[in-house]
DNA sequence: TCTTTTCTTTGATCTGAGTCAATTAATCAG
DNA sequence: CTGATTAATTGACTCAGATCAAAGAAAAGA
């Protein structure tokens, strides 16, 4: 299983802070715990629990989850390795959405009751912080309005490309990663039906955009997958 | 033009620590300039403009618009009295998206380069800030599920009770509140076409669940349109 | 005021994607 | 390895919502 680079993970920043000021800290209470590994189906946290930590993914994939009136569930995000889990939870102290495991992974766990309680190095933490939630929300914009206005190719193809790129940003390879995910999984989180996401994954292997075998995408013409989303 | 009092707006937080601070900072450059007046169709801030300063909508309403390859606006999303605008271009020093005035407004602008300068009050305003992006993330989410997996009535009665919510959090009327964004902007957010959206307005007028007429909608069975919604 | 332009509504038609159904492939348990 | 269970693909059909078209209502200019 690859693992992330600490360097190439987006609560790093916070991370260092974190543990620069640990060693100076009496107790050894760690407010930082790395690679905590989670099995296949496990949850992370589950939806109305207390927030008490953010996590960033070390290996391994997540998927984020609701459940509907009539006890359906719905995928509202992935997460893959650098990614950070439980931001969302921050203002509320109660998480909105489940977290499970989608294969064996790893974790680091940050909690950050103690983060805001550390004294001096607070106010590093503090800036580190900031600049991480500004990134979040500036992503979430962006998937929110590449999915919405868009047909299932354009959808689809958004959701590859943003996968290849979240690849590469982490240090893996951006042609070649894994769909860890079901395709009822995706098909919920893009809004879509099951067979329409295997329809068009077919097609898109038909026009030569992508390959595809077992969970391995490998993207054959990522220039005309971004002309498939009609986006910049 | 009503206005939202500052204690019902998300980034009064953030202005009483920096208006605090300012009063024991020499220079008299003002990190905070409430109530600027911003005229109809006027930009507030430009696409791809470097980031100077968050905003707080004080009366009247924004939209946040892209434009895609084709040249053609999308508007992504709407700012009401109490509303944070900005907040997306923390991390990337840039703003991701224009906003333009729908009408008459205020807005309050805060140099946030000053706040993270001035000091003592600094770990206030970091902290105050902290929870509004965290409060930020959370909402973000919601909308976004709300959208992707619904059909068009859904959408609409979540963007109407959305509307009538946020109306009521700032200390106006629940029941009724002005729909100040045209039929294609209210389209172009929730992906839909002009059409669709004005007849499932009609459509929403004759079960009798909202009343409509000029700009103002009167909402006339909540319960109805939040069981239209099929969320919780 | 009247005219022009833009926005909104309503109707008719067409199509992308959902649903239902059946087959094939993959995973799991023993 | 073998049968059982679950996931993925493919086809046929249907329908919600897009598009096209035209009329009506508001708003903006003169």
């Amino acid at each position: 299983m690859q693992e992330v680079a600490c360097c190439d993970c987006e609560l790093d920043p916070l991370c260092q802070v974190v543990e620069y000021g640990e060693r100076d800290l009496a107790n050894s209470e760690a407010t930082l715990r790395r690679r905590q590994p989670i099995r296949r189906g496990e949850l992370l946290f589950s939806e109305k629990q207390p927030f008490s930590s953010l996590f960033a993914v070390k290996s391994g994939s997540y998927k984020a989850i609701t459940t509907d009136l009539s006890g359906k569930e719905r995928v509202i995000g992935f997460y893959l390795p650098g990614d950070l889990i439980g931001a969302e939870a921050i203002a509320n102290r109660v998480h909105s959405f489940a977290v499970r495991a989608l294969q064996e992974s790893r974790v680091c766990k940050m909690d950050l009751q103690q983060v805001t309680r550390c004294g001096r190095d607070r106010e590093m933490a503090q800036q580190a912080l900031i600049q991480i939630l500004g990134q979040e929300i500036a992503l979430n914009q962006q998937v929110t309005t590449s999915l919405i206005q868009q047909n299932a190719e354009q959808r689809m193809a958004a959701f590859i490309l943003g996968l290849a790129r979240r690849s590469g940003l982490r240090g893996f390879s951006q042609q070649q990663f894994g769909l860890t995910m079901s395709r009822s999984d995706i098909a919920s989180y893009l809004g879509l039906a099951r067979e329409t996401v295997s329809r068009v994954l077919t097609r898109f292997q038909t026009y030569g955009l992508i390959g595809l075998n077992k969970q391995i995408v490998k993207l054959r013409n990522p220039e005309g997958l971004e002309k498939v989303t009609g986006m910049r």
